[in-house]
DNA sequence: CGCAAAATTAAACAAACGTTTAATTGAAAC
DNA sequence: GTTTCAATTAAACGTTTGTTTAATTTTGCG
């Protein structure tokens, strides 16, 4: 499926106001005076709210997946090496697509909407048997212990990260950041979550309790 | 502010709607249905669904706060046993109240609606000064390592958590635990996050990189 | 140009929304 | 028994909602 401008514009529109005041809580009005764009041009292009949801859930979400085939394949990375770069890929793909990423949260408290949540049970099944993989090839090499829970290792990272991004607000109030321009602020936490995370899977993979 | 029966009736019927299809996707018809009160009532009591949805989140969230002032006082246990007695509280209390932690959640995504935004942000300061206390006592202690970030630890515990409680619909397809009873797979899914959690925070809190 | 299809518009639609009204019922207080 | 006030109701209020209509403009093609 491909779009035309006004397509894109509408759905670029209706993503940025989705994420910032949820579904119900937007109007199509709202959107159509958000993307320039006269009210009737949202039935006519995507037949309703609901399906424009799903369109741009498709079209947005479609370049929503880590690079993992790449960082598996590259034979020049160790295991933690890898698991590494798997975790700077998540957290760059988060913050880049932080108003997506909020969609998808509030998607998921939701379990109606049945067209969204398979689409995000074949985002998270796809993560899922990749990481085994990069997890299993650890193993045999030996750098990583037995007995590892991946589906709680990915809690791990895509809970800590979306629990960042989400609250972000708190964070800067809660640590005195308030006064840090926004990029600069952006850019300090990426960094810390990317050492910090690092450090957890590591300990994780290799700590003997 | 103490309520009457029917006050507490409607607020457990918003809490359960509010969760379930968010703030704006219930409507005040809705609320009066499940609470099996007229309609007029809701704004006869709380003025407001707006109104309605802070009284809930006041009253529902008064109870929602980590007991960590008795396991903070409490001599006979080592730092790390009142860690691992502080996660299992977590888990407990995130699990029992489900309904609003998701409306808690999807709260943390909307920044709008400042009186439940100040709520939110009251809750956290707490939960990260006493935690301090307890980290740092482990760490006079000699079994916490130097250089622990609170915050990001205390994400880690409520962002893993968070996820599991939050995406459980997905975990169960993933793992092929659709089969299982609902209470059945609840105690699982407690039990493991638990065990998980105690060894990552153990290897957070004592693994030097 | 001429014409057909696509794009765009303002207006209208019925349904659902949160809230208010005005009337009625219920239960204590005197 | 009467008064008083809180509780409860059905109905109506004016908006806003998502969607459709019918008319108009723009576009692309022979």
């Amino acid at each position: 499926m491909s779009y035309n401008d006004k397509q894109i514009q509408i759905m670029e529109a209706a993503e940025k106001l989705f994420a910032e005041q949820g579904f119900d809580g937007t109007s199509v009005r709202d959107i159509a005076e958000a993307a320039q764009v006269n009210l009737a041009m949202i039935s006519y292009y995507f037949g309703s709210k609901e399906k424009l949801m799903e369109a741009m859930f498709h079209h947005k979400g479609s370049d929503f997946k880590i690079q993992l085939e790449n960082i598996l394949q590259n034979k020049n990375l160790s295991p933690i090496q890898k698991v590494e770069k798997l975790i700077d890929d998540y957290i760059e793909r988060i913050f880049r697509k932080q108003c997506f990423h909020k969609i998808l949260t509030r998607e998921q408290l939701t379990n109606n909407s049945s067209a969204i949540v398979e689409q995000i049970y074949q985002l998270k099944q796809r993560n899922y048997s990749l990481i085994k993989q990069l997890i299993q090839e650890g193993q045999k090499a030996g750098d990583f212990r037995k007995n590892i829970d991946i589906s709680f290792l990915m809690m791990t990272l895509t809970g800590t990260t979306s629990q960042l991004v989400n609250t972000q607000f708190y964070y800067r109030k809660i640590n005195n950041l308030e006064s840090m321009p926004g990029e600069e602020f952006e850019k300090l936490i990426k960094k810390k979550l990317s050492n910090y995370l690092k450090n957890v899977f590591k300990a994780i993979l290799t700590y003997e309790g």
